[in-house]
DNA sequence: CCGATATTGTTGACTCAATCAACATTATCG
DNA sequence: CGATAATGTTGATTGAGTCAACAATATCGG
């Protein structure tokens, strides 16, 4: 994967460019009165009805003697108010008035068409995959606090194709295979697709914070009462969530519902994280065979699961 | 593509979490004696070997009396010694004395263990993903100076996929398709790398600092003087840039080379751009044919270019 | 060569940021 | 109830950031 001194040095050189070009959209906006920790005061004034100094300040990591000596200037200009919190007497009650507020909308419009402008500037390609990328930030730092949970989805366009390129580049990565994997997950992914049928087939992909993390298929066998798990993965690093045995329950379950008398699967030995998921949800081996594929001599394993219980 | 409301907030949103969040990374480093600022003058004194006051000040955006000061104070901890330019009487050279570059890698050394724990904190996954955005932004912001050239490069692990999934997606945003060109895609591609014939068939993929752009395939034909151009495609971000006429040309110049006579290629009366990059290159309109596919009504064509000149 | 103009670097003045320490007031908990 | 913690204020100090004035030097057109 990403290698630890490579990382961090990434992210260091994206802080320098990042202070350097976008740093000037914080402090001093052209025409506001409000330095940058005023302004981010505000912002988190704005956002809640009434809150205490001391909850600000935690929240911007701010020390206690700047946040009262900030707000004291707002009380001053008349931009916030304050009343005594009835159910305790230490703490005051912050809120925005009228005045204040609209300086907030000020500022909040001058923020926008500096960074709308910054954006314009940049050109459609380029702001879009730094904003792609902003998001994708965000959403890694916001995780901290509000742990998404897994969840499953139907296929959408571009998964066939995403599905097949995260399998190809994980199995060339760990066990390096060849990209004669890749296309066999592609030639499977188009008769999946051009076979489908509701009523016998299916699939999931499990996201994370709006990320694939994870697939799973569900294909009809040879035999009316035999369906194929296929294509199971889980992303490595979404690994030891419970990914692998929420899709491989899902898969079950929906087996079961649609009448099928038996889950059967074709794994590799290799694949030993698989192999022990299989075990725990009950699948059995029936056989294994040796075969060259992928650039590598490997033991394909057929399993199967009696789902007559 | 991306709304540009959406963008701004989602920026200003990743602006808000990074001064939150990694923003401590930045002022005042636990035992550190050095401020923000001045680690970053120190930084930039670090990279160069002899700069002056001005050079660093127009880097760092930052103020000529704030630089003087700054460079005062240390040149009295004797970190920092100036000479006199020869070539400049106004100027003067800077540059770490011994102390003051132990003072960097002082400074380096803390930076680097604060954000190693950061990213350790944050688990394999999450860190992963961060810093696969923080180069993907870096990279962004640093092409304002380095326009990154267009490069071509052969198939890679993943791209049957990726090729798979950026079309599919393009055509359903763009023209409303449905998952059956994605399947058709995956299908093409599973064929062109079972198939392969290095001395009948080859790809591109374009890249634009890094990012796949486009790509093109040419595959031999029905007959052996015959080939196909087929999987033209350009992001929308890249368009204009002269991608898609660096694919073709690449690609009939390489037919020519492996002795194709004929160059033939089938589309879609509705890709207009594509159609007419065709015809800039010679192409020429053999026949066209209504069909029903990819959940519309459409006219395929059927262009051919020949090689013999 | 001269004079207008720009660049470089310093200094003073001022406000806010950031931090430490001291303090009064109020909550909380054993 | 008394120790301890949290809340909010104030003073003191250093640096950040900005504006303005100034001196010294470069540059460039005439």
């Amino acid at each position: 994967m990403v290698d630890r001194d490579d990382a961090v040095s990434s992210l260091r050189a994206f802080n320098r460019l990042y202070t350097n070009q976008l740093g000037l959209l914080d402090s001093h906006l052209d025409g506001s009165p409000f330095t940058l920790s005023e302004a981010r005061v505000l912002y988190e004034l704005a956002q809640r009805s009434e809150s205490t100094a001391a909850e600000i300040g935690r929240c911007l990591k701010m020390d206690r003697a700047q946040i009262s000596r900030t707000l004291k200037r707002f009380t001053r200009q008349e931009l916030v108010a304050g009343r005594a919190d009835p159910s305790h007497g230490r703490q005051r009650l912050l809120s925005l008035t009228p005045s204040g507020r609209a300086a907030f909308e000020d500022l909040n419009a001058r923020t926008d068409s500096a960074i709308s402008g910054f954006l314009s500037k940049l050109g459609a390609g380029r702001s879009g995959r730094l904003v792609e990328a902003a998001r994708s930030m965000a959403e890694v730092l916001d995780a901290r606090s509000n742990a998404s949970p897994i969840t499953l989805r139907g296929l959408r366009i571009g998964d066939l194709g995403l599905v097949t390129a995260r399998q190809a580049i994980l199995y060339a990565e760990e066990y390096g295979w060849n990209q004669d994997y890749e296309a066999l997950v592609a030639q499977i992914l188009s008769d999946f697709h051009r076979d489908f049928d509701a009523a016998r087939d299916a699939a999931w992909i499990a996201e994370l914070g709006g990320q694939m993390v994870g697939s799973i298929f569900l294909v009809r066998g040879n035999s009316p009462d035999i369906a194929k798990l296929r294509l199971l993965y889980v992303e490595p690093h979404a690994r030891g969530a419970g990914v692998g045995a929420l899709l491989v329950r899902t898969c079950i379950e929906r087996a079961k519902v649609l009448g099928y008398a038996r889950l059967t699967l074709w794994t590799n030995s290799v694949l030993t994280s698989a192999r022990r998921l299989y075990e725990r949800f009950g699948f059995a081996l029936d056989d294994e065979r040796p075969h060259h594929s992928f650039g590598h001599d490997l033991i394909g394993q057929n399993w199967s699961l009696s789902l007559g219980d």
